[in-house]
DNA sequence: AAAAAGGGGAAGTGGG
DNA sequence: TCCCACTTCCCCTTTT
């Protein structure tokens, strides 16, 4: 899934340079309406490929790569898709090379520069992007430390059409760092903090990532969607409509308590099994878990459901739930300020998110954020005061009663 | 100026 | 049958 992230966020880039073409694997697609201005051709179809990320149905995107990986080269309209691997990253040689403290918190902008050259030049990023991008952080001072805390809205903001790749080198990075024996880096290079003081560093963050908890699996254990395999076995009972169940941010305790700034629920995989047989069985049915991405992690958790039991999904709560667990955020919310109950949705994917709720209430129809935002808006209602009117775009604010 | 987002009335929907 | 919690539609206003 990263790889295609890349290699769509390559094809973006694409786009924004050249005129669409006749040819290209979009054209099946009808949403390029020959009166449409270039500029908005090229937003929808920025919009789609990140619809096609988020999708739960990736066999258009499967098919097409798979095409590529069984016979590279055949096909001449695709082209574009190269195939494209994250190079793997090896903290201690890179910053060698490159002359960096090991660990990015201490880098300063000019370090940060440097590395930002360096991992966008093995990912063929051009000099334009890469000249628009410098002067970005030039301007802003932004630090190495910046980068390991933020979400997914601030590499957005910064990075554009880079910001996905970027984020997972440096996720990459951090997670090697974090399995990388200790020992063996010298003390200027390493914060070398005990084990358990280690997580402070992240206890603090001004970020959607704050939370103390966050579970993740190891990066050496992950694998392939499409391989079968899966790591982590969370309990799933086939009777129970998971769809009407209380949404909670119970989490299971088989995770490993990883501490992470940087995750992305795309790297977890979950196989379902059925409470109390030990056995994992791999003749599951697989329409079953083809709508696996569009259910909130924080449902698919060991907790049997029963006690307080929630019939149907209440938005405000939906929304609370995917602010208060990055696990299942992804980049959708995120707290602005949460002790003022102040939040916003990420521009870019906002519609996405309005499907979620719709898949979280088991709607065929995918919603549109302008709908979402519409019972939202109902919220502000003075018989209801669940939130407060924010004047400032797709900024949302609870008042402190709903503030959980 | 244009596009995106905000806003809200009003009618509709589906479960309880 | 009514109520609740949205959902859908539509059209106007404000912001960027």
């Amino acid at each position: 899934m990263r790889i295609l992230a890349f290699r769509l966020s390559k094809l973006v880039e694409k786009t924004k340079k050249k005129p669409i073409e006749e040819n290209s694997i979009f054209e099946e697609k009808s949403f390029i309406a020959a009166e449409e201005p270039v500029k908005r051709k090229q937003k929808r179809m920025e919009q789609s490929l990140l619809d096609l990320l988020d999708s739960p149905d990736t066999s258009n995107l499967g098919c097409l790569l798979n095409q590529l990986e069984n016979s590279p080269s055949s096909d001449s309209t695709l082209t574009d898709l190269q195939v494209y691997q994250y190079p793997s990253v090896d903290p201690v040689s890179i910053s060698k090379e490159l002359q960096l403290p090991v660990d990015p918190h201490h880098w300063d902008t000019s370090h940060l520069l440097r590395w930002v050259e360096w991992t966008l030049r093995q990912a063929n990023t051009d000099d334009g992007e890469l000249w628009r991008i410098r002067e970005q952080l030039r301007l802003q001072s932004i630090n190495g430390d910046h980068l390991t805390k933020w979400s997914a809205f601030e590499y957005d903001r910064i990075f554009n059409y880079s910001s996905e790749y970027l984020r997972q080198q440096m996720t990459n990075w951090l997670q090697a760092l974090h399995t990388t024996d200790r020992y063996s880096i010298t003390e200027d290079f390493f914060l070398g903090q005990a084990q358990p003081g280690y997580e402070n560093e992240y206890m603090n963050m001004n970020s959607v990532y704050n939370d103390p908890i966050i579970y993740q699996q190891p990066m050496t254990n992950h694998n392939n969607m499409a391989t079968g395999q899966e790591d982590y076995v969370i309990n799933y009972d086939p009777s129970v409509n998971y769809q009407h169940m209380s949404y909670t941010n119970q989490r299971t305790p088989e995770y490993p308590p990883y501490i992470w700034p940087l995750l992305d629920e795309q790297n977890i995989t979950i196989k379902r099994e059925p409470i109390n047989s030990g056995s994992s069985d791999s003749g599951e049915s697989s329409s079953d878990d083809e709508d696996d991405d569009f259910v909130p992690s924080v449902i698919r958790t060991t907790r049997k459901p029963t006690g307080t039991k929630r019939r149907h999904p209440i938005l405000y709560k939906f929304i609370l739930e995917h602010l208060n667990d990055p696990m299942t955020s992804r980049g959708y919310v995120e707290w602005v300020n949460k002790s003022e109950g102040l939040f916003r949705f990420n521009s870019r994917r906002k519609d996405k998110f309005a499907e979620l709720w719709s898949k979280a209430k088991g709607k065929k129809q995918p919603m549109t954020y302008q709908n979402m935002a519409r019972a939202l808006r109902n919220y502000t209602r003075p018989n209801k005061r669940i939130m407060e009117r924010v004047p400032k775009k797709l900024h949302y604010k609870f008042v402190p009663e709903f503030i959980v």
